[in-house]
DNA sequence: AACCTGACGACGC
DNA sequence: GGCGTCGCCAGGT
């Protein structure tokens, strides 16, 4: 069992119209500081891969970016908006809104 | 085995 | 809430 394996395996339980974080999906599998080891598994993702790998960004809610990854930012920015994810004037993702919630937590009280 | 790098995260100011 | 610094683990050389 590849580390990989999990992080993909997951991030593909992620439905359209969501994203997760990298520390959540880490830590979903029990890997709470494997945060960036999710993200450098997904760097090995390609483009037509069916994982969902453009459902993953970072806990400030903002798309990452890399030297050499697959696409670019707008790339995945464009994937999200086509599922119904909208962005802020800064570029960022309400993750109260959009952020996945694979147990169905409540957003408190 | 050791060192450096890397789609990150949490804490302190 | 934004910026800067340290920590974390795995991969490549």
């Amino acid at each position: 069992m590849n580390l990989r394996q999990d992080i993909y395996q997951l991030v593909r339980q992620i439905p359209p119209g969501s994203v997760a974080t990298y520390g959540q999906i880490a830590h979903l599998l029990g890997l709470p500081n494997h945060a960036r080891q999710v993200g450098y598994a997904l760097y090995q993702v390609a483009l037509d891969s069916d994982i969902p790998w453009h459902r993953v960004i970072n806990a400030q809610g903002k798309i990452s970016t890399a030297p050499q990854r697959h696409g670019t930012d707008e790339q995945q920015r464009w994937r999200l908006e086509a599922e119904g994810i909208e962005f802020d004037p800064q570029g960022r993702i309400d993750l109260k809104r959009f952020g996945w919630r694979p147990l169905g937590e409540k957003h408190g009280g």
